[in-house]
DNA sequence: GGCCAAGTTGACGCGAACGTAAGCAAGACG
DNA sequence: CGTCTTGCTTACGTTCGCGTCAACTTGGCC
């Protein structure tokens, strides 16, 4: 019997499988990131299951890889979207660490803005020359 | 004789030790990018000397590093940035690949942009929790 | 000539982030 | 019952971007 279960259908549990379809992952990838601490899945018996928290999770840590941060740096900050501890320091500590990353990531996006400015122009004489040697090869 | 050539300065050739120094890379790196064939310094003899041809594609690559680009895909980017080669063929190539980088960049910045909204708001919940925990470690 | 500093060429090593492969368990199915 | 699929663990392999080390040459200086 194949249970459709109807439920939340968006909400609730996944499977590996589910995971590595719906974000384009493999098990491994999953498996290596919870040995990392990055994600935790229940175990309902051997097999992993994974929740929307879980979900939440590896949304931002594979945004966060896009930005070229390491999975530790990644780890820190996805404290700062859990509830997490109720600690003072803690919560300063972790407060600390988004703002640094939030630092990197403003001077990469101010950054990232001059670059694309700066290949827009180089695009730009460059298709000036390609059609400058198109003419060429027309007329000459 | 210590030759304190007056030159243009800033202008000409450097070595390796300046351009360490210039630009924060150990010489086993700009080895490394010469091996990979991203940057192309004079010989004279057996040592190397950069000039500022060599200055600004290191900039590039240190700049396309920053935004998570490998060295291969720099090294085509860097075409873009060198009247090389008059074929018609050669250029159209290089423009194709200049504007798969530029679709790569816009959408980072993009959702760069989006991340960082995300982030400002999580820090701001943050705060506003360890400031509540602040208080009621004063007044509890 | 002797020596040091700077530079060069291999060659091997390393950490990050997985890939891959081997071997085992456990439920589904005919 | 056997087999198939799914998933698990363990462990070794791989690529990228360098670091590190050894051994050699070269030029300057006393």
């Amino acid at each position: 019997m194949n249970e459709e279960e109807p439920r939340s259908m968006s909400d609730e549990l996944m499977t590996i499988r589910q995971m590595c379809d719906a974000f384009e992952v493999t098990p491994r990838t999953l498996r290596f990131y919870e040995a990392r601490e990055l994600i935790f899945p229940e175990r309902r018996g051997q097999h992993r299951l994974y929740d929307r928290r879980d979900r939440a999770r590896l949304t931002l840590i594979l945004r966060g890889k896009r930005f070229g941060f390491s999975l530790e740096e990644i780890r820190q900050l996805l404290e700062l979207y859990e509830p997490g501890g109720t600690n003072k320091a803690q919560i300063a500590a972790t407060i600390a660490v988004g703002r640094q990353r939030l630092a990197d990531m403003e001077r990469q996006y101010a950054e990232l803005s001059e670059a694309i400015v700066d290949l827009r122009a180089q695009l730009s004489d460059a298709e000036t020359r390609l059609a400058a040697a198109s003419r060429e090869t027309i007329t000459g």
